[in-house]
This record gives structure tokens, sequence and C-alpha cells, in this order.
DNA sequence: CCTTTTATCAACACAACTGTTGACGGACTG
DNA sequence: CAGTCCGTCAACAGTTGTGTTGATAAAAGG
């Protein structure tokens, strides 16, 4: 939220390129060479940074917190990382893009509508949980509320959420199209009851605890929305 | 996130008990009179702030924000309202008690399981579209983050969250149990699906702009959950 | 050994936001 | 029309968080 003096960085530019501070240089030399235990301590700040993010949410999580987690400087994380952002930005796109490959992969194959839906809906759990629990910060970050700064980053996520969810839309209108799904209401509310139902899985499920695994959950969602919860 | 000087008031205390500061003396002054005028200028502090909120966030809304939306000076806004929260705080939890009274009466009543669920899924979607857009900004809060302020709030509200799914859950089971209801998978993870399907409206509802009513979309919702998309 | 690189951290400057004050006009009121 | 009340706002102090520096250990390399 705050937004004191340093250079401001999209995460779309090359991190390397940013370094204009001394600390700043210090990161892309550091960066460029990328030691083993360098990366391995990068890496290592993003994961714990990942799981305090996940207790206290992004935006009221600051980089002492972060720090505080993994019994370091906060001053010394500098050398490691430039900004909160960064610790998340790179590495949740790349799980994103994952998932809409995946979707529209199911979306161009030639399984049946609602086999569609069900490999989406279960793909889409098995990331989560496979990803947990970056994906679940991400989806609570919430892309719909317009941040001035990032907004690159949001800009470029939120074309990959489109894309996902038109993938799905455009399976629903297959369906309805011919014929093998019921016309309940339009193909996007439909859809965004099935995406829903995956979705809100942020606020409940955790692998490690449940009792259910990923697989499970999604085939039971699926079945439910394909089939019917009535016997 | 910030906790400056003054005095901390959970929201579970009477608002008028806090005055300590000059401009809370006056504030609780003007408060327990409740001039008309004073009482609408409060009420429309709050329906702007909750659009505020809806567009930029809660924790990224600062009041200077909601100041600025109202043309108002925002040392001003300090003499109808003492902080963020109480801009809320108890506004929501009204209609959330709303929400989870409507939803033990269901559970309560002798319809079906099933029959049950409908009711539930239309009348919440039905609630988010009348409160719009304040039980979307609440839910986009987030209890699940621990934030130690405003604890006794957050611990009441997870509470009637909590009541909330469980009164679902239950309903579930008791379909489960008399055979109306097919066990895809735990009672508890049905419930969060049917949970989650209209929990995440927040994410794409918007009652004024939407083709489908809520009344549509929640009878869809229910449809299709109950009796399956296929054909 | 001495030098260079790597990594750490106390300390700083700055920005954002908060909650408050005190003084000020205008309106209303006897 | 003097006195009181209502509402406004410029200004301030305090807190939190950010990103940076420069000095300094510790390790690596010659």
């Amino acid at each position: 939220m705050n937004q004191p003096s340093g250079k401001r960085r999209t995460s779309t530019e090359p991190v390397s390129v940013a370094a204009v501070s001394e600390i700043g240089k210090r990161r892309g030399k550091a960066l460029k060479k990328s030691s083993e235990t360098y990366q391995d301590r990068r890496t290592e700040i993003a994961r714990v940074a990942a799981q305090v993010f996940n207790t206290k949410g992004y935006s009221n999580t600051t980089l002492a917190d972060v720090a505080e987690a993994l019994g370091m400087d906060r001053a010394t994380m500098y050398y490691y990382v430039s900004n909160k952002q960064e610790l998340f930005d790179d590495v949740v796109r790349e799980a994103s893009e994952k998932n809409i490959a995946a979707a529209e992969a199911a979306r161009a194959s030639d399984a049946s509508p609602l086999e569609k839906l069900r490999v989406i809906v279960t793909e889409l759990m098995t990331s989560y949980a496979t990803n947990y629990p970056l994906l679940y910060v991400y989806i609570r970050e919430n892309l719909a509320h317009v941040d001035p700064e990032r907004s690159e980053w949001s800009k470029y996520m939120r074309g990959l959420s489109h894309r996902f969810e038109d993938a799905v839309i455009a399976i629903v209108q297959e369906g309805i199209d011919n014929g093998t799904i019921r016309p309940l209401a339009s193909a996007r509310v439909l859809a965004f009851g099935v995406i829903g139902m995956v979705g809100w899985t942020n606020r409940w499920f955790v692998p490690d605890r449940s009792p259910e695994s990923a697989e499970v959950i999604g085939n039971a969602f699926a079945e439910m929305v394909l089939t019917g919860m009535a016997t």
C-alpha cells in the first residue's frame, strides 16, 4: 500500500535490469551469477513467504513478517528480493499459465463437454493441492481490485483468468448447443457455478489435513454438478 | 494495519462509550442526539465507503479515499465516524445475522433436504443482491486471516459463518442419511461445494448489470446441484 | 597471509496513513 | 444581536512500513 522513494518496477520487466541502488546492484550481481545457494535462498524465501501470506493475507503481510518467519534480518532480505511482489508474481504466473493451458487443452480435446468439465475440475483441484498454498494466496488477492501499481502484472493475470473462464463457458455452451447440458441458465452462469465450487476451496481445503484428497473432491464436484446430488 | 496512539475499540462495545478525545466527545454528543441529518450523513458515508471498498478492496482503502469519494475533508469524517471498521462492522454483522437466521430456519423447517438447500441458495443470492456490495466486501475480507485487532468482531463473525456452514452440512447429512442425497463425498465437501457456488458470485455478479436476476441465478444453481447439468 | 567476494545488519530518510486539535465561520436561538 | 451549537478544515504528532546505505564480519581464493 505504501509507496515510498524507490524506483517502481512492473514484474514484466526482467528482474536483472532494475538494479540502480547499491543494494540493487549487489542483488543483480548475485542474481546474474546465480550460485546454487543464492537461488536456494530465494526459493526458500518465496516458500516461507507463501505460508505467511496464506495466514495473514497478502496485503496485511509486511516484509518484516516474512523476515521474522525466516529468522532473517529484514535488510538482508533485500539482498535476495527487491520487494514483496517479486516474491510472488513470477511464480504465481507460472503456475497459473499451466492451469490455463490445461483448461484450453481440455476444451480443444474431442471428449464430450461433460467429460471436459470433469477433467478441468479435477485437474484444477489437483493443481491447487500441488501448489498449496500459492494459488490460494493468489485467488484471495482478487485481481478485480484495481491496484495502480503492478498494473502490468494484474492486467496480464486478469487476462489469464479470463481465458480460463472463457474456456469453461465455451465448453458449457457447446454442451447446451449439442443438447448434453440442460440450459438451466446462461452458459456463463453455469460455468461460474462450476468454477466457484472449485475456487471456493481456498476457504476450507488444506491438503495436509484434509480427509479427502484433491482428486476425490474434484471428482465429487464434477459428479455433483454433472449428474446432480439427488438420487 | 497501522496502530497509532488512540484508544482501541472492539466493535462489540457500544459506540457511544468510546469518546475520549475532543473530537470523539463531539462525535459522541452528536451521536446521542442523533439528529436526522447527522444520521443520514453517517449512512451516506457508509454507503459510499462500501462502494470504494468494493473497488479497491477493504484493506487497500484509506479513509482519505472514502473522504475523496464523498468530496468531504478527511478530518471532517472523524466527526461522523471514529474509524474504518466502524464504517462496516455493525452493518455487516446485521446483514449476516439475518442470513444465518434464514439458513437455520430452513434447516429446522420440515421441507425435504433438497428443498431446504434450494431455499438457502436462493435466499442467500437474494441477500447478496439486496445488500450489494456490502456482503461481497465482507466475503472478500476473509476472516480466515487472523487480524490481532478487531479480534472480537472477527471471532464473532467467524462464529456466524461457522453456524451457516454447519446448517448446510447438517442438511446435506440429513439427505444422505435418508437416502435423498447421493453420498458422492462427505457431507462437508458437498456442502462447501454448494456454498462455494454462491459465495463465488462475489467475483462476477453485479446486480445492476446482470442479465439474470439473483433469483434466477439462485434457482439455476439449486437446480444444477440438485439434479445435475446433464440431460 | 592478503585480497576479494559474499553475506549480514544497525541505522537512516522518507512516505503513507491515522487520529487528534484548535480555531474558525455560519446558522440558529433567545 | 450576543451566545451557543454545528460542522469544517489546516495543521500536527505519532506510528508503521519501505528501500537504501555503509560499515563489517566471514568465507573463498590466490
